[in-house]
DNA sequence: ATAAAACGTGCAGTATCGTGCAGAGTCAAT
DNA sequence: ATTGACTCTGCACGATACTGCACGTTTTAT
């Protein structure tokens, strides 16, 4: 492998997952840490990446983004990204909603995969800028700040217009009994309307949200069709899950 | 073999393979490996390819890969963004554009004054998630890469909806006769919508746009009001606007 | 406080690079 | 046929780049 070439790839799984650890990639790219470190201090001295003991971060706000913001993504999140982009079959036309493993989910989207992605999330639609198979189709309205997306009727109407294939949903709480539930009532209503306009809904359940419960209900669980979980998700909570009927896909 | 043979062949392994490695050519190709490098460097001179140690990666794609460092402002950007920042008055609606400089402008404006900004950027929804005082309306549509702004029926119609009080032009031509130009049609009906909505049009005019026309009309020289330029913009060129009875701003 | 991990630096071996040069081949004018 | 200009190629050689190891230091976790 070519040093340039080492070195890209090195950018790549920082921006893809947020941070990169020099022990890590001397095991996947066969080199000693001597070397990875070396190009973790040039790209540093480049300012394409903030050095830290251990490893790398983003270099700035600006291009660590939402992922400052909301913490490192974790393996979960990612395995439940990856999981989530092999599900989308070409021609399809997506729903995907905001969040940190939403972003996960498009950035494992192959780069040429031919699909459209209609999106409230602005973090999304500009991380699908370099897909040259994606048709991105951006949901407006107000934009509600503390998630990062797109709400109110503008919105609502939006969506109304764009039946989809799939719908990749993000939540703060997965209950089986009450539901999926998240933080805001204009956020849970948007959710809603992609969920009603969407074939399927595939709910993206990092650990920490199942079990949990937020003020606004989205719609309870049986309307949806397929749930992702981390692999470190016990047994018992599968099992009841697949006891409600839901598809579980283990990332 | 000619030569031409041989580089149209190193170009088709790169394309294949995404690299090319000098010492494996000069094996499959028997020939030496100086001429090999003498090759690629030839073909890196004429941007077919970019030359690293060991071998060489596609011109493009290796961009990409580094690519992700946004242009640089310049400062004129920077100015004639404060100066369309402290034009904007509490509790107006302003249209805000895509753009390096439409992204100056929110980031001098200040965190707490009280505006709505309604903009088709994603770029420009993100910068504002900190100004506490701002609504943003993210205007809808499809995403059109090249400038990452949202364009199509969609976001036109979403237009239609909002009446502002001022309207923030970013365009790639600023011509006494020709007008207001840009690159994609698409873009230009935007920009025209953005303007038949707007009470005033104030066109940012980094240095390098002044006497440039694009492919693309917006509007002509008279639907604008203001024009914002740098200062260092020659004295011949302000009373060429002036003359046009354009208010023009000196940043 | 102590051990383990990560770090930076200097060094050496190897691979790769660029340049200058010479031999071989081509082509057109003589 | 000969000559001279030109191009292509391979070789030689000094310069540069890359990588792994050794060693002493700093940081982190316990």
């Amino acid at each position: 492998m070519l040093t340039r070439q080492r070195k890209a790839h090195i950018l790549n799984v920082l921006r893809r997952e947020g941070q990169v650890v020099a022990k890590t990639l001397s095991e996947t790219l066969a080199l000693s840490e001597d070397t990875i470190r070396r190009d973790l201090r040039e790209l540093a001295s480049e300012g394409l990446l903030q050095r830290v003991h251990g490893g790398a971060l983003p270099a700035s706000a600006a291009v660590a983004g939402f992922g400052q913001r909301q913490g490192v993504a974790t393996d979960g999140k990612i395995a439940i990204g990856r999981a989530a982009a092999a599900m989308v079959r070409p021609g399809q036309v997506v729903f995907v909603d905001g969040g940190t493993t939403a972003i996960q989910l498009v950035r494992h989207l192959p780069r040429d995969l031919t699909v459209t992605i209609a999106t409230h999330s602005p973090h999304i639609a500009i991380e699908l800028i370099n897909h040259d198979g994606v048709t991105v189709e951006m949901i407006g309205g107000r934009l509600f700040k503390h998630s990062v997306v797109a709400v109110g009727a503008a919105a609502i109407e939006a969506i109304g217009r764009i039946r989809a294939d799939i719908y990749f949903m993000g939540v703060t709480g997965v209950h089986p009994d009450v539901g999926l539930t998240t933080g805001d009532a204009e956020e849970a209503a948007v959710k809603r309307a992609l969920c009603r306009f969407a074939a399927e809904t595939v709910v993206l359940a990092s650990r920490e949200k199942i079990g949990a419960a937020s003020p606004y209900v989205v719609v309870p669980i049986k309307e949806v069709g397929t749930i992702i979980v981390e692999s470190t998700t016990s047994r018992e909570i599968i099992e009841t899950y697949r006891a409600l009927n839901l598809s579980t896909v283990i990332a």
